[in-house]
DNA sequence: CTGATTATCGTCAGGCAGACGACTAAGATC
DNA sequence: GATCTTAGTCGTCTGCCTGACGATAATCAG
């Protein structure tokens, strides 16, 4: 077979694909669009969309990120290959193989739509998911495509990678309290955890935060230090996720 | 753009490359093989192909496998995917994207060449990532490609899985003792273990070890116990690596 | 039999996590 | 201003796990 005849593989469409998650009003959110066109027309998926060319898989996540949200990867939010997609129907109109990418970002304003004019929102991942059986009007529907699994990926990397990294802190603003990192966790994981006990933890791990002098008391109640992120990437020893 | 027209996205060909670690000798090692034709040609590279049309990702992995060890994934062996590789100038030929695999297997016999006559070794991974700055005679010549650095990956995460999961098991015959357990971890992170520590650590892991009934001697010395690997795949609380 | 080798059981001290009491410092309300 | 509410922060205690060993058991090589 002649390296240089493109008849000599299958072709392949491939793309990437977003799980942009954010902390919302104390519960984990995703970033979806809604589709305007078939197939899955009106139902929410996950942003995303073809590789280029002449970029990089990363560099395509990226730009996909920025036209869909605004968000520039540098800036705060954290980018990181997820997997890759590739069941020969996960697209009924061609081979599509999808590398899918996840993004942990702060609370954001409401995003703006797509250059296509799709519509976005954040939702709850327990919504998208369909966790709790419940039907709101049709907006419960399950993701198209195979997002729904892509997405629960997603949640279960971010879930068990805040455990023995540092990675929670890109869910925060630059500076933030212990309370407001501990209630990121809280959100993430859906439990309850000891404020006390998670100040010692977070506060006794070297290089996780970074005093910045400063205080604040937008939670209300007593004025609670300010902190930056640390060098530091991985928790040794990580942080235990309760049983529940 | 019609979603049915294939020249409104770019093509791109599909590849999965493998990275098959064992463990021979007290030393982690991959497989690899010889490129017969340009580019790289004459240089080692990992074991890979192109995706099928009509095949999921994880089944062009398998077949793979099959195809250049004879090795089964059912058949004891553990296979996942790594990660995706797609920089444009990756291949100098044409723009590929390639999901690598990561393939932990019990020692084989020395590996049959692949159908189209390339030869193929076991090669411990310190030579293949020349991590100890010698030349042997061309054969630390760094890896074809970019598979040095899909291979290095490939390594870290077998490194880590092994903290918290049961995966050390999937580098050990279907019976095995406590000892080769542990010369697997020994080899894998490159450090000598305490044999009653590590002992009282796995027989003390609910679901991690089966005893079977059985003992050998096969080791020399005191008769050993013989396990399976027991339904757990989750290691809590997990096995510590130590710092070096 | 003796020594080498490997397996296995026990002991002990230190570190860390979970449970929870106590105190501090702000805003909210009366 | 007194009091309540809300968070944040510091301590204490107990139990579990780990690392660092000592000690014993069971085989093989000579």
């Amino acid at each position: 077979m002649s390296p240089y005849d493109p008849s000599a593989f299958p072709p392949f469409a491939v793309t990437v694909d977003l799980v942009v998650l954010t902390v919302r009003h104390h519960a984990l959110c995703a970033l979806s669009v809604r589709r305007g066109e078939p197939p899955f027309q009106g139902r929410w998926a996950l942003p995303g969309g073809f590789v280029r060319t002449d970029e990089d898989l990363s560099q395509a996540a990226a730009r996909e990120l920025a036209e869909e949200t605004g968000l520039r990867a540098q800036n705060g939010a954290h980018l990181e290959q997820l997997a890759t997609y590739g069941d020969p129907q996960r697209d009924p109109r061609m081979r599509v193989v999808s590398v899918a990418h996840l993004v942990l970002a702060p609370d954001l304003p409401a995003p703006r739509a797509g250059g296509d004019a799709r519509s976005a929102r954040w939702a709850p991942v327990g919504t998208l998911l369909g966790e709790n059986g419940q039907d709101h009007g049709g907006d419960t529907a399950p993701l198209a495509f195979d997002h729904g699994q892509i997405l629960a990926d997603g949640v279960e990397r971010a879930r068990s990678k805040i455990e023995y990294s540092s990675l929670a802190t890109a869910f925060c603003p630059p500076e933030f309290t212990v309370g407001e990192l501990r209630r990121v966790y809280e959100a993430v994981w859906g439990v309850a955890l000891d404020p006390r006990n998670f100040h010692r933890k977070v506060t006794g791990t070297v290089g996780f935060l970074v005093p910045t002098g400063g205080t604040t008391t937008r939670q209300g109640g007593r004025p609670a230090q300010l902190f930056r992120a640390g060098g530091a990437t991985l928790l040794n020893p990580p942080m235990l996720r309760p049983e529940v």
